[in-house]
DNA sequence: ACAATTTCTGAAACCGTTTTCAGACGAGGC
DNA sequence: GCCTCGTCTGAAAACGGTTTCAGAAATTGT
């Protein structure tokens, strides 16, 4: 019932338990063969508690995400998982709501209990990496970066021009009039993906009205809320680029609400793909990344960076996305959508 | 840089580390004023392997899932969470990629770094439960029995419920040939939910074509294949209830590759919601079930056989699901399949 | 003011490993 | 047969806490 100690090992095997350890540590001793069988026998596993106080490493390493059911961290678990499951490290996983001072919680937590931190923070004026930091935790951001505070080494995508070519291709259709969905601006995914809209407004000489912005927080009901508000505009846009998964959910379900029709009366650009994006009706375009090799290159970062020099010079790479075109973008509708609207009704 | 121990702590109080330790699990003592500046100004927090050491608890439970990126898991892991974090204990989260064998591995691994386990197993006959039995790792399985092993506690959903009231649905709507995609027949939702489908037609005297139950594994892949060769079949089936979230997607695809229509010349019916579900054309019908409670039940479960007297007797939770009607439904149609698509394409 | 009682304190043992340090043992050279 | 060398072994000291135990200090009663 009791898990059996490296003593009761070397009492069956008849050995010290030095002996024991070393076999076990890969050293030739002589009585290898009876310790082996003393081993499986009693089905020894060492205490990872013992192991971890002496030597000082847990053999564990920490996940902190926003949200986990959102289906792009739920990937980037699984790519890391993929590469941990190789090394024998094995991995803790917290959630933190978008919430800084649960994420502040959790590190404080953690901080003692494994070698490393793959740490995605809620906003970017967050202090939980330089507490990693002053605490000598090997650290690696992912997907979201700390710019207030020390260099760190972080795995993200190219947002800005994940944005500016969502925005490119509404411009090619021949939009003018182009509204965003955008998330929380101090997140580095909602800055940089509502600067490339911007810039690809700008690169065209496009005026923006004010209200073409439309704040959506990253969560499904801000995006229904903001795509609601858009299209009670006098003069409603024409398409719209969406700023991340969640928020494309809402605001499509506001247009299925109000009734207005894509590409017809609006296109859509969303920002993540997902299976469900080719099923529906029409099938969505979206600028998609490599979600589970976002989660796996920065895992092996971070092991990297826990069994090398802790001291070499912190790194930055920043993943290509792509637009994948599907059927929700058009030319932008001739007659004003009110008429439109009023006239499916007939 | 480095981590302070309680003996630094001691000393710059001025007292020794038995008093230390002492104040710190709450004994009223003299210094306490002392010791707590030293503590803050140190930043001292104790070492959980050299507590776990000690007190043969690591203050950790384990959460082993066969993937992540399903959102019925990423929602249980979520709902776990939320329990842990009031309570303290902080969660190793594995992912088996449904394979017995992967599962074996990460529970061994998992075992002596724990003081419980939530389980999903990949399938009924897997050795792991028992592994954790006799090792005497309190454990929990969710969504999925062990029933060839010994008695634990589980929380489980009404599949066999949910799948007949899937099919009755169908049913009043006029279907009588209805078939199915299935799961993995020896994990507990495949059979459950595949025999809840076959006690619906039996309830009604309804015979059942041998080719009307399609396995798809579980798998958008499969869910993908089975609908292909449903559409198929010489006489094809006016109704198909499709066993989970991902073989759903598949089977739309399929669905909207081939050109039928739902639900004039199909009805479809899922199991497990999904945002995406209301967003579709038309919005699925689904068995619904309580995801996130599902997982803070067992979460709370597991807890609680971790502290009470772990000889109490086993419980097995079955919660409810329900029917979410939407518009993926209709009456049966009337032609055949193929000259509607004939139709269709003029 | 002194004894009896209670409260607080520090030294030391312990949890299960790894690792250092000497010493034991066997092999090889003379 | 004896000495040297190298290999293998066991005892003991860590790692950083908690807990027992006995003694010191503070409190109470008379």
């Amino acid at each position: 019932m009791k898990a059996p100690t490296i003593a009761d090992v070397a009492e069956e095997a008849g050995v010290s338990v030095s002996t024991v350890s070393r076999h076990l540590r890969g050293d030739r001793v002589r009585a290898a063969e009876r310790i082996s069988r003393a081993v499986a026998h009693l089905r020894y596993r060492p205490s990872p508690a013992a192991q971890s106080l002496k030597s000082g490493k847990t053999g564990a390493v920490a996940l902190v995400v926003p949200d986990i059911t959102n289906p792009f961290f739920a990937a980037v678990v699984r790519g890391a998982e993929s590469i941990t499951a190789q090394d024998g490290h094995t991995i803790f996983l917290a959630n933190t709501d978008e919430s800084d001072t649960r994420e502040a919680e959790v590190v404080e937590d953690l901080l003692t209990r494994v070698d490393g931190m793959l740490l995605a923070p809620a906003s970017e004026d967050n202090p939980s990496p330089q507490r990693l930091a002053d605490a000598g935790v090997p650290t690696v951001l992912i997907d979201r970066e700390a710019p207030s505070t020390g260099r760190f080494d972080t795995v993200l995508i190219d947002n800005h021009n994940g944005a500016r070519s969502a925005v490119e291709h509404l411009l090619s259709n021949g939009h003018e009039q182009i509204a965003t969905i955008a998330g929380t601006v101090d997140s580095t995914p909602g800055r940089f993906r509502l600067e490339g809209y911007r810039a690809a407004l700008a690169a065209h000489s496009i005026e923006l009205p004010p209200e073409f912005v439309q704040p959506g927080g990253f969560k499904e009901h801000g995006g229904y809320q903001s795509m609601l508000r858009l299209l009670a505009l006098p003069d409603p846009p024409t398409a719209v680029f969406v700023a991340n998964n969640t928020m494309t959910i809402g605001a499509l379900r506001a247009i299925k609400d109000i009734g207005v029709r894509v590409p017809d009366d609006l296109s859509v650009v969303g920002f993540d793909d997902h299976p469900f994006s080719e099923i529906l009706d029409p099938p969505l375009t979206v600028i998609d990344r490599p979600m589970e090799e976002q989660g796996a290159l920065a895992m092996r970062m971070l092991l990297s960076r826990m069994s090398n020099d802790a001291s070499r010079e912190s790194r930055r790479v920043v993943l290509d996305v792509r637009l994948i075109e599907r059927a929700s973008c058009g030319p932008p509708r001739s007659a004003p959508m009110g008429a439109r609207r009023r006239a499916a009704r007939i």
